[in-house]
Formats: structure tokens, C-alpha cells, sequence
DNA sequence: TCGATAAGTGGTTAAGTATACAGTATGTTC
DNA sequence: GAACATACTGTATACTTAACCACTTATCGA
């Protein structure tokens, strides 16, 4: 799948590794441009993308100096495992889940320009199946451990109990909640003490509901750990 | 000349030696406020100019993300004692990852015996690559999501950084913690107020590391959320 | 000759970020 | 008890940076 970086691109990446070296911290695209020569910064904003589209960095959107190196482990000098992959045949998978970032107020969430890429995972790993995986945004479920950026296994439904983790849709905001309901009184509990919960009365208020949390996933495509 | 550090100074100083091993790049003045609960970045700013005062960091000017320590050493190799476990290898399984669950004192983690069963991801979903899934017992790493029963994606290697989570070997128990070394002295981190640091002198004690964790996966096959 | 990819220029905009200023509160030191 | 350092809250501003759009030039293979 990824092809050998050009000339070009590899003095591209040189220089975001010694600028990591020396520094300690990824250049901006403008250092990076004025290294290279480029009169604008957008050069290097292209080169970026193709250096990650090949696998040879990891960028973190909206992050200044926001490049990572996936061998940012330590190089092993003798693979004691051998295993040295070779990279030919790790095609991405066809499908898998599709992982929404964004979800623009008004917008179902499954719409194609939600979707950031693809798990390679199948939905029946979960029970009940996950139909995709949502990008958690906030802490406020941090005590059951579903942190910022941690993506949520969802399955689509609309008929959840008393205790489920939820998605729901308030006011056209998505939020995930821990799912509670007396009568028309529908209440929304974070697990997180900073937060306080929230009341819904179903006669004044719409609420949907898009599914429910059935797991959680960490650190895949260079999220980082902890 | 340059007094000792206070404790608050210390936890700041110790989130971005945390926050370079982990991502490579230093942290922003907003996101050491919100680790460490500040509610203005001012705080954050005043800390970094105290540990600059005394000589613990280096800050570059109108730089984002421009912090140095002084001693840049990017890795550090862990391990005296050579351990040399003997690559008791699972070839890497057409049926994707291992879940390993007890595992029995004095015998290697990748023995067949302790393979539950396998998780369909493949190795190269995490950065870098899984080796295998470790199945968590105990609460000691609460604080950064990884909960009793989780999956924890382990990266096989000795070589470890100040800050990452680590799968340790101590006294042939098996044990995830954050790592932090000073000279010949290791320190675990737990990540739950309710545990204690452990101490390890290397000369008099033998640690060994299995991997870095590189992942968490909670939900599947069954495993309930919240 | 067409289409795709690489490698740029040039400019815009919104978000990310450093940093200044004005306060409050609590200690420690001389 | 005044002087000073630590440890913050809160607000504001200007610079830094990522990311987008429109456009140009050149190369390569079908």
C-alpha cells in the first residue's frame, strides 16, 4: 500500500527528524518551508499529507508542531522478533467500522463527510453488533474510563434501559450519557463528578436517541496512551 | 545555585517530561492547566518561567509548544540484567491477536497456554504494532481509562521511555504501570491515588519489561460496559 | 493527448498559543 | 509587620500555526 517516499518528500522528512532531535519538538509548516525553500507554507502542508498518506508520519490535526514519527519507539537495532514487517501485503481492509469524528449540529451521524476511516474490525466483535465508532469529545464519562479521543463502539437503536451508556442527540448537540427514565422525566448522567446531570422532560424537550455504547477502543492509528 | 523544585513545580515539570516521552512533542500552557486542574493558562505560564528560573526546562520565546530540557536524552534502555527471555513465539495468527489472560508465575506471557482466544484486528492497527492483548486485572490505572477486564494492546520491547505505560515483570508477577527511571532507580507509577509508587534499585533488584502498551480495547466478545 | 501525481506560488481564515496585566490568598523571612 | 515568593483566577491581546482555496508547471504512463 505505501509506496517509497520521492526525493523530494524524504528531504521532508529528514528535516522534520532532525529538527526532533535537536529541539525536541516537530517543526510548523512554516519552519519546514523556510528549510526547504518553499516560499509558502502550503509546500509543506502537501507534503505532509503525502508523507501520511504513505505511513511515514502521523499528523494530529489542529495541534501546532502537531507531527508524530511512528517509530517514535525506541529502534530496536536487532529486532529480537524478527518480524520486521515487510509492508507489502497490509492492505487496508475494504471495510471495517466506519469512525466519526465531527458531527455537524443538524446532520445524521452517519453521513459520509463524518467519517475520518475505517476500523478494521468486524461488528460482531461487539455484542450487540457496533454499526460505527464515535470520536468521544470531553471527559465527562472519564470514571468508567471512556476518555477524550477514545473511539466508542455504538449500536444503532433506539430502544435502550435504565443504565445504559447512551448516544444522544440534545438541542442537535450528540453527547454520550449514562441513560435513566421515569415517565416523560429522562435523565442523563455523566460519569464524571464535574459534571452534573442532565433533565429532560420528553413533553417540552425532543431528545433521540442514536444508539448505545458497546465498547471502547484506544490508541489505534497513533492515539497515544494515557 | 538553583534551589530544589517545590511539589507543584515537580508535577508540572513531570507532565512534560510525561507528555515529550509520550507524543513526542511538549505541551501548550493551556494543556498543562488542564492537567494539572489550573483553570487559567497563567498558571501554567508562571510555573514554566519558575522552572526556567531554576533551571529545570529552557523556554523558547513566542515559540508554541517551546520547551527544552536541558538533558535531552530522547531514550533510555532499561535493563541491566539482560533478561533474555526465550522468544517463546506465537507466530503472528491469521486469526489477529492473542488475548492472554493469567499469566502463571515464571513462565514467558507468550506461552500458548495462556491464549484465550484471539481478537480479528490486525497488529498494524496500533503504532506501533501489537504483539498482543494483555487482559487487565485490578483498578491500579483507573485514572487513565484502563479499567478491570480491559484489553491492553502490548508492543513487545525492553526499550521503554520516561513516561509510557509499561508491562512489567517484578518478582515474576506481571503488573502495567507508568515508567520513570533515574539512574539506577525505577519508579512505577500507578495511576489511581489509592496505589503507591514502587521502587526499584536495579542493582539489588531485577525488573523486567515486557513491552509498552500501546492500546486499549474493552467491550468485546461479550465484555460488558459500564 | 489525456489524466494522474508531484511540486510548487500566493493568499485567506480560524483556531491554537504565548504572554501581558490586574487581582486574591497564603505562606516565609528578616 | 513589611517585603517577598508561591500559587493561583480571570481577562485580553497579538502572534503562531494549521488548514483551506485557487491556480501554475512539470513529469510520467496509458
Amino acid at each position: 500500500m505505501s509506496r517509497p517516499l520521492t526525493a523530494r518528500q524524504q528531504h521532508v522528512f529528514d528535516f522534520i527528524v532532525k529538527t526532533m532531535g535537536e529541539f525536541g519538538y516537530p517543526p510548523t509548516r512554516a519552519e519546514i518551508a523556510k528549510a526547504l525553500g518553499f516560499r509558502s507554507p502550503n509546500a509543506a502542508e502537501e507534503h505532509l499529507r503525502a508523507l501520511e498518506r504513505k505511513g511515514a508520519i502521523r499528523i494530529i490535526r489542529n495541534t501546532s508542531r502537531g507531527i508524530r514519527l511512528p517509530n517514535q519507539e525506541p529502534q530496536e537495532l536487532v529486532d529480537s522478533t524478527a518480524s520486521a514487517l515487510p509492508a507489502a501485503n497490509i492492505e487496508a481492509s475494504p471495510a471495517g467500522l466506519p469512525v466519526i469524528g465531527e458531527v455537524a449540529a443538524g446532520s445524521p451521524i452517519l453521513a459520509a463527510e463524518h467519517i475520518d476511516r475505517y476500523c478494521p474490525l468486524p461488528a460482531e466483535y461487539f455484542t450487540p453488533k457496533a454499526d460505527y465508532l464515535l470520536r468521544v469529545r470531553g471527559l465527562s464519562m472519564k470514571d468508567i474510563g471512556i476518555l477524550e479521543g477514545d473511539l466508542l463502539a455504538v449500536h444503532r437503536t433506539e430502544r435502550v434501559r435504565d443504565g445504559q451508556i447512551v448516544v444522544a442527540r440534545l438541542d442537535d448537540e450528540v453527547t454520550v450519557k449514562r441513560f435513566k427514565r421515569q415517565g416523560h422525566q429522562v435523565t442523563l448522567f455523566a460519569e464524571n463528578a464535574d459534571f452534573a446531570p442532565i433533565e429532560i422532560d420528553l413533553r417540552s424537550q425532543s431528545l433521540d436517541i442514536e444508539g448505545v455504547g458497546v465498547g471502547v477502543i484506544r490508541g489505534g492509528n497513533g492515539q497515544a496512551l494515557g
